[in-house]
DNA sequence: AAACATTGTGTATACTGTACACATGAGCGT
DNA sequence: ACGCTCATGTGTACAGTATACACAATGTTT
């Protein structure tokens, strides 16, 4: 048997992900997962402490590509930004899912870089005199606005087609 | 043994929503649940056809529940009912995310109650010469955001003290 | 080369949803 | 009142799940 696979870790989250994008979460398993890299169930415990840590890892790893896909944005105005946002969305659809699962206590933000380039927009549109609290609440608007609407999207509630999306 | 339970139909989606309630879908569990109904699992199955059956008929109540909520508002313009949805997202936090996980292929709208309440509220304040095809936009507009507003409350990434809700 | 730490395997357990055959008892027609 | 029928429950069984624990194989350090 071939032991020390490599970077097992990173075979592990990558084909979690895959597995998350193509079934959602409640279709994912452990078994199935460590079949797939070609490992023993245990296997996955010598990296993650359990199914829930991994998927927190998932998310995590979620949460980073969105924030390359906006800083990948060229024109950094909130409407592009916001069609930035849904078109992730609608693009990893159970990603996206479990990153809004609830199972972190607390999505970052502060930290986060994605929640930076959107304050800098509001402030940009802002036009300079703003306080930095009404920077905040603006940016917290806009972000429920479109993540309702990518949820509202995923959900099948509405249609691209009938949405008039804008600020 | 006490055969024909009376309306286990009824206190079995009772107890779901209430386990829900509790902890979540992902806790949820139907031998437990039918323990505690005092049941055999198996009964569970001449009611619902699974699980995910029965998942299913808990969001339907959770939507019920909501349309109740809204129908008890006493000031119908957008900013009461706006509170109303949130009041009630922040108040039912498991069964909220239930009903819109994705299960149903398609939430319902034209049939729900809600969504009609909401409509009049954007014609009211559009004032009359406003297209059916404006007023179904900006319904979708502020669903989206009050519903984006829920999810982040939820999840924990804003707190109810720096959000400035309005239309 | 020998000791050690890391990272995998093997085995086992308790829990899950659910399929299938059977038992129970309520409500009906006679 | 009797027996038939059928809806609604039970019993047994199985495959799949996460995961705990002891052990084996490998890589690393001395």
């Amino acid at each position: 048997m071939a032991y020390h696979h490599g970077d097992l870790k990173k075979a592990l989250l990558d084909a979690a992900v895959a597995a998350v994008e193509a079934g959602g979460v409640e279709s994912f398993s452990l078994r199935k997962l460590s079949e797939q890299v070609g490992v023993t169930p245990n296997a996955v415990y010598r990296h993650f402490s359990s199914r829930e840590d991994l998927l927190l890892a998932v998310g995590d790893l979620g949460f980073a590509q969105l924030a390359d896909a906006f800083e990948a944005t060229s024109d950094r105005d909130m409407d592009s930004l916001g069609r930035s946002y849904i078109q992730f969305g609608l693009q990893h659809p159970w990603l996206y899912r479990l990153m809004f699962s609830g199972r972190r206590t607390s999505v970052p933000r502060a930290e986060d870089r994605s929640f930076v380039i959107l304050q800098e927009a509001v402030r940009a549109r802002a036009g300079g005199e703003a306080t930095e609290r009404h920077v905040l609440q603006e940016s917290i608007n806009a972000w429920a606005y479109v993540h309702g609407m990518v949820m509202l999207l995923l959900d099948g509630v509405v249609e691209l087609d009938e949405i008039a999306f804008s600020f």
